[in-house]
DNA sequence: CGCTGTTATTTTAACGGTCGAAGCAAACAA
DNA sequence: TTGTTTGCTTCGACCGTTAAAATAACAGCG
């Protein structure tokens, strides 16, 4: 073991660390999901429909299984949420040639509008930053960030680099 | 400067460590949603009706104005919230002393019982986890968590060491 | 071919969370 | 005192969510 292992280690700084390790999580958390509603607001959907949206304009076209599957909702869910979205246009349900019983939620031209649109500060801020970054700097966050990840999560997700609370749901209100 | 900082970088690595960071930070949020459902679900409440009742206990008692303000939300759904915390005897409503307008919400023994039998296997694990890990280990995820944070949150946010997705929720429409 | 079981999706019914607006009561200010 | 602000609740409406039931279509299998 290297020598600094052998400084001696009070409890009270472990504990505080691990304090300091879940408060910073929790703003994580907390800009992450503040940010996700405005975003939503902004883009005239909910939350829940841009995040849809999202997966269905980053994947090309979903099935509503695919999408119950990956936002860890129900298919009930996925078909509501869909209703609404193609209610607005925003994407199709195309049926499946080689499976009648399923149908492939493809993006509209107008959907995809939407998400080009989107403001995404939030992430752009992130992303902006964290590129001013130093380059250890960067590898460091990496590090640490996926570290924390594979403590919290059990199972693999496949998440793909959008910064949202997935699976929220949530409203809107008129603007 | 240091000498580090005149290694040769190509754009693609720092592309893929900003994916790779948005990527874990992504999985960080999905793990801690999916356990607060189901946190609270063993817990026999909503996740909402958790998080005000953390609140409510962490502080010793709250008015429905502080508890809007921290969570985000309206008074209104504040209002319901406790409405059914009241029902199920997690918290009680005492009449300001001071102003006859304001209602201080407190836990009761049953809603603090209630808090003590929560499970909360995730932020259990994360703290295990994290307290087996070696002293510089620790010291760089809280380092990298709170760069990340502040990277993050624009206005500051008092965050307790409590890990949950606060406010989840939101929104209406009117189509 | 027809029967059976499985799979994909939608429908239905019910509930919880959320908001804005309106209402009410108490505190405050002029 | 009177008008204004503040804190909270009520009301009405909508969204997200689920379990369970209903549809529909695929896959075997004799």
């Amino acid at each position: 073991m290297a020598k600094i292992d052998m400084i001696p280690l009070r409890i009270e700084d472990v504990m505080d660390r691990t304090d300091d390790s879940l408060i910073a999580l929790r703003r994580i958390m907390r800009a992450t999901e503040l940010y996700a509603r405005e975003l939503a607001h902004s883009a005239g959907l909910t939350p829940a429909q841009l995040r849809v949206l999202q997966i269905v304009d980053e994947k090309g076209s979903a099935t509503p299984k695919a999408l119950a599957k990956q936002m860890g909702v129900s298919q009930a869910t996925i078909t509501t949420l869909v209703d609404k979205l193609v209610s607005r246009d925003q994407v199709r349900r195309v049926p499946s040639e080689t499976d009648r019983r399923q149908t492939n939620v493809t993006i509209t031209e107008s959907g995809h509008e939407t998400l080009v649109n989107a403001p995404d500060a939030l992430q752009q801020k992130f992303v902006r930053e964290f590129e001013g970054l130093q380059e250890w700097e960067q590898a460091m966050l990496v590090a640490a960030l996926e570290r924390v990840a594979s403590m919290l999560d059990a199972e693999e997700i496949d998440a793909a680099p959008v910064l949202t609370t997935g699976d929220l749901h949530i409203g809107r209100r008129r603007i």
